[in-house]
DNA sequence: CAGCATCCGGATGGATACTG
DNA sequence: CAGTATCCATCCGGATGCTG
């Protein structure tokens, strides 16, 4: 539920405060208008997310996060601690990873 | 990164032993040798899983977690608990939402 | 046993145009 | 503003066959 690639964007930005449609897009880099809508739907479908509609003219829709998709979100911060916490030592060591594929990519190409 | 369908079932079941290529294939229902070979190469890349390699015949690989693995898994111990916890919850809310949904579309599919 | 290479259908997701 | 609908190229991932 969490394994796609935009939930655990947009949960933590709804712990901070009701988002709306188009901040979404503003605030998360890459998204589309599509897959915003289908993520939401889905963690709307799974009781994590509430949708509020104003019913006004312009539409003003905003999304919030239920009791149950806060909790959620309280055992997601750990994670986001850790990424930002490790996020240096994965990048170096993806460096190495690739370094080395490399050179054994040239041993293989170049044998002589 | 663990944004993917198979990293989150491979990391936990890595923090109780290391295990062996046919053993994952056995225990984690639905992979295919090819996802799950992408799936490790993908985390061995970050430093967060060692593959060792006994070079015996017939082959002997087995994959561990690294410390910075094994501190991964600490933070994502907690969303287990959450899922198992919560499974129950989340599967009814589906449902309902899921009714909700029919309900709407024989609204617009019979409007007579 | 471990895993690579290839083929291939179906799912995914972006772009665009349109609606209330 | 907040979406839906459609088109369509790309990618994903399963199945199969092969190798050391």
């Amino acid at each position: 539920m969490i394994s796609t690639k935009w939930a655990l964007l947009i949960i933590p930005l709804l712990a901070e405060r009701p988002v709306r449609n188009n901040e979404f897009l503003r605030l998360i880099d890459g998204v589309s208008q599509k897959m915003l809508t289908q993520t939401l739907r889905e963690l709307e479908r799974y009781g994590l997310v509430e949708r509020i509609d104003y019913r006004t003219v312009p539409p003003h829709v905003e999304y919030r996060l239920t009791p149950i998709g806060r909790s959620l979100n309280l055992v997601l911060v750990p994670i986001d601690d850790w990424a930002e916490k490790n996020f240096p030592k994965l990048l170096t060591a993806q460096q190495d990873f690739d370094r080395r594929q490399e050179s054994e990519a040239s041993v293989r190409t170049k044998p002589l």
